[in-house]
DNA sequence: AAGTCGGGGCT
DNA sequence: AGCCCAGACTT
């Protein structure tokens, strides 16, 4: 066991140079390469996890441009957070975010601690993100191993282990970081080789080393090393366990309007969709009956209705199949003072006691006009079919900055060894 | 170890 | 329709 991987690690040691060779005319220019301070490395690497880099690029722009350093982001105001990363999911990253940064300007004076061992201390940072940081932004030799390198991994050596299993994860981690040592024994200068490194091994996994279908080896840097290659077996790595069927769900989403404004709810600070605004929606599915006295229990009184197509959200683990109505009412004001069930009461309350948002808020209620649901309320995706119907775009925001800052891809020259 | 947590693009 | 993505956290 032992000897292996001082076997493993001695064989992957000759990968080193070819990759490093490789990478300066490959790389591609990515705005978080530009200048590789610790907080665009943290923001790009935290709004990286399981996300692709075109969908990232506008939002770490935007990010920047909104929240320009470490404190910023603690002050920010939570609602002006969450609509930052309003459409790119997974929200808790964007509180844990904060919740780190608070720690980073009380605990550290502001600036971002530079080891892995201080990183993994903050929220929302765990293995990869800890090494990436130390190794990108500080020259640490750490290893950061996520699903791209774990891929050029398990082809290089035909590792049939389990890449959902952490002790596969682990495994490599140390490998990688003892090859990572020993190279830079060998050659102490360079200072960039770690961030360059492990950077190298995410490019070769997104841009060659691909998943679902077939790899450019032709193309690989890393081929005459790769067993998986020489074999013709690259599409039998990396080993996976098969996932389990998501649960489907039945929901009715309730578009109540007055003909100039919509009603949206706030949701609970926990479980799915945390914190967000979202059209009212009840579980099942509700007929043109049963959504009008639902309407008249929130104590609206309707004065026509319609129905709305039906629409699906898929998310890792559940599955909506909505059904929707359109209720226009003449006033939708009586929402602020009744319609919140007993249950949600308490928690609705405590909430908009604890985020003070400026916001026309009341209870766990807000009326929006399309532009300030635009501009101001953060609404996932999983709600877009029907806010559509209201003409509201939900990424509308992003949209607007993506066209203007088209041109100006920053970077020309001068970020070359991607410090 | 298994479950939770989003959304989108590609096969 | 399924797969995966520069994963982390909770139980």
């Amino acid at each position: 066991m032992n000897s292996d991987r001082i076997t493993e690690t001695a064989y992957l040691q000759r990968i080193v140079p070819a990759l490093l060779e490789w990478y300066p005319g490959h790389r591609r220019d990515l705005p978080w390469r530009v200048h590789p301070l610790p907080y665009y490395v943290w923001i790009s690497e935290v709004m990286l996890q399981q996300t692709r880099v075109e969908t990232v690029i506008p939002y770490y722009r935007r990010f920047l441009k909104e929240l320009p350093s470490v404190g910023d982001l603690a002050c920010c105001p939570p609602e002006k957070l969450m609509k930052l990363w309003e459409g790119i999911g997974y929200y808790s990253r964007a509180r844990n975010l904060q919740k780190a940064a608070k720690v980073v300007m009380e605990v550290y004076g502001g600036c971002m601690p530079d080891t892995k061992e201080e990183l993994l201390k903050l929220p929302g940072i765990g293995s990869y993100t800890a090494s990436a940081i130390s190794s990108i932004a500080y020259g640490r030799c750490e290893a950061a191993v996520d699903g791209n390198v774990l891929r050029v991994s398990t082809r290089l050596l035909e590792d049939s282990g389990c890449i959902d299993e952490p002790k596969v994860k682990k495994r490599w981690e140390k490998i990688w970081t003892a090859v990572m040592r020993q190279y830079q024994e060998s050659c102490p200068e360079k200072g960039s080789f770690p961030g360059t490194f492990n950077q190298a091994m995410m490019e070769i996994g997104a841009t060659v080393c691909v998943p679902g279908g077939a790899p450019a080896c032709s193309r690989c840097p890393l081929s005459a090393f790769c067993l998986a290659h020489l074999h013709e077996g690259e599409l039998l790595y990396p080993v996976r366990k098969t996932k389990r069927p998501r649960r489907v769900e039945k929901r009715t989403v309730l578009l109540l309007t007055d003909g100039g404004r919509i009603a949206l709810r706030k949701r609970s600070g926990k479980g799915l969709l945390a914190g967000m605004w979202e059209l009212p929606n009840e579980e099942g599915t509700l007929t043109r009956e049963e959504a009008l006295s639902y309407a008249e229990k929130l104590g609206l009184s309707p004065l026509r209705i319609r129905p709305l197509p039906h629409a699906r959200h898929v998310f890792t683990h559940i599955e909506w199949e909505m059904t929707g109505w359109q209720v226009l009412a003449e006033t939708l004001e009586d929402l602020k003072t009744c319609g919140m069930e007993p249950a949600g009461q308490a928690a609705a309350a405590a909430e908009t006691a604890a985020d003070r948002t400026g916001l026309s808020v009341s209870g766990a209620w807000a009326l929006a006009s399309v532009q300030q649901a635009e501009t101001q309320y953060a609404i996932p995706a999983a709600f877009s079919a029907y806010l559509k119907v209201a003409g509201i775009r939900p990424k509308a925001m992003l949209q607007r900055e993506r066209k203007e800052s088209a041109v100006p891809e920053a970077g020309y020259e001068g970020s070359h060894g991607s410090r």
